[in-house]
RNA sequence: GCGGUCGUGGCGAAGUGGUUAACGCAUCGGAUUGUGGCUCCGACACUCGUGGGUUCGAUUCCCAUCGAUCGCCCCA
């Protein structure tokens, strides 16, 4: 019996891994016009950088997490997200102490999370996330948005909803918190189960309840905004002034809260129609309680994750195709005995030229070695026969115009490389 | 973690409690001794997801399990 894929994985298979290169080079490309540099860190941390750094009352640390101990009896867990690893890495590396600031770094990679699956939500996924650290000013916050609209746009992705909200900090937040169970006291009971024991543990998020029970009772909560303290509020006023200087449209969404406990101010999502229940393909925000909760001094933080699958599975449902080519170049067709004695040596020459070249290594008849040319997308198809190779010359067939001619051996490359 | 639908060749897709499991596409071979298309002919399922049960007999019925998918939850 055949071992299959384990749940909630994915094999990438050629055709379709070149859209994950081309993704993947886009997002690099674009970091580097906005001077954020790669930082790679382990695929697994010691699991208390999560509780730490995620928080305790989020799912992901409750109930998701891949966590197991150790040979040498260490309790370490597949990263679930990046901006915790990375934060830690800021620490550790002393980041803080480089001249050039705000540290600003990118990664892409794999994230765990045990969950069911569907559509665009795997125990596997690949997260294309940036960090600014060291700077609270409102244009980096501005900044952080422009380039992930910027990377959706160079990939044609259109019809985007940027929501936009501030949740506050260690200051407003709590004052806030207080209205809001205030206003809530009496309706507690009426509440969804789930938003009952959000009461307890983190009552922002019955805001963003989707059960209707929950929503109508909420309809006239006091949103954060209407909170937000001295410094707060014109950080968010700053911030909406910034992405309007940019031209990037956003709508305010007083009840967004972002599922990790990190964040503050700035919280922000990018969502797209398309894919079933799931929208949200961009999530991010301010985290500036993160890296002093993880050891280091009190520094400010923002950045934000994408997932690669999402971008995928949009461009999919936006019918949107990326130019990746996969042609090859040439394709070798060697008949008889000393033509396919020395095929792989005229391959060889081939590629040392520089160019893609094939042969059929499965013993195909010449028809069907055309056929499998014509797959390939070869633009050049060479016939070596013992004729040509009697006389040093080889038959080279363009696929495109129809139309082949003999032309010595010698001289097969140097003319390819000029007709292409 | 909870609910609905589904699981047959590389892909798509019929089908039946009974002994050779349709068909289409693709692939390979031939008609056409060395040329991509068309046409015709031929080849191509020793696990009908896996395990167990009912039965003289199951791919078809029942149970379990695994997986896929959709919704809820959550999030990227």
């Amino acid at each position: 019996m055949s071992i299959n894929i384990p749940r909630g994985t994915a094999d990438v298979l050629p055709g379709e891994v070149e859209l994950w290169q081309y993704i993947e080079k886009s997002a690099r490309d674009i970091c580097k016009l906005y001077n954020y540099r790669e930082v790679r860190t382990p695929i697994f941390e010691h699991t208390e950088l999560f509780h730490r750094g995620v928080g305790e009352t989020t799912d992901i640390v409750e109930k998701e997490m891949y966590t197991f101990q150790d040979k040498g009896n260490r309790s370490i867990t597949l990263r679930p997200e990046g901006t915790a690893a990375v934060v830690r890495s800021y620490v550790e590396n002393k980041m803080f102490g480089d001249p050039n600031q705000p540290t600003k770094l990118f990664y892409i990679g794999p994230m765990f999370r045990y969950e069911r699956p569907q559509a665009g939500r795997m125990r596997q996924f690949t997260q294309f996330g940036i960090e600014a650290i060291g700077s609270n000013d409102p244009t980096i916050d501005a900044e952080v948005i422009a380039l992930a609209m910027r990377l959706y746009q160079n990939l044609g992705v259109t019809n985007l909803r940027l929501e936009l909200n501030s949740v506050g900090c260690k200051v407003c937040r709590p004052i806030h918190r207080e209205h809001l169970l205030r206003h809530l006291g009496e309706k507690k009971h009426e509440l969804c189960e789930d938003c009952q024991s959000r009461y307890e543990r983190n009552p922002l998020r019955i805001l963003d309840c989707k059960n209707e029970k929950c929503r109508s009772l909420t309809k006239d909560a006091p949103n954060i905004t209407e909170h937000l303290c001295d410094s707060c509020s014109p950080h968010f006023e700053a911030v909406k002034g910034h992405l309007e200087q940019l031209g990037i449209d956003y709508v305010v969404n007083p009840r967004m809260v972002r599922g990790l406990d990190y964040y503050t101010q700035t919280a922000f999502e990018i969502m797209a129609e398309g894919f079933g229940a799931i929208t949200t393909i961009c999530g991010g925000g301010r985290y500036n309680g993160l890296v002093e909760q993880i050891g280091g001094n009190d520094m400010p933080g923002i950045g934000f994750a994408m997932s690669i699958e999402r971008v995928l599975l949009t461009l999919k449902s936006q019918n949107i195709e990326l130019p990746v080519k996969t042609n090859l170049d040439c394709f070798l067709i060697a008949m008889g005995e000393e033509p396919e004695k020395y095929s792989l040596q005229i391959l060889d020459r081939l590629r040392s030229a520089g160019l893609a070249a094939d042969k059929d290594f499965v013993g195909r008849k010449m028809k069907a070695q055309f056929k499998a040319a014509e797959r390939y997308g070869a633009r050049f198809v060479l016939i070596l026969g013992e004729d040509e190779w009697n006389k040093r010359s080889i038959v080279v067939k363009d696929m495109l115009q129809r139309e082949q001619k003999e032309i010595p051996l010698d001289e097969v490359y140097q003319w390819i490389k000029s007709e292409l």
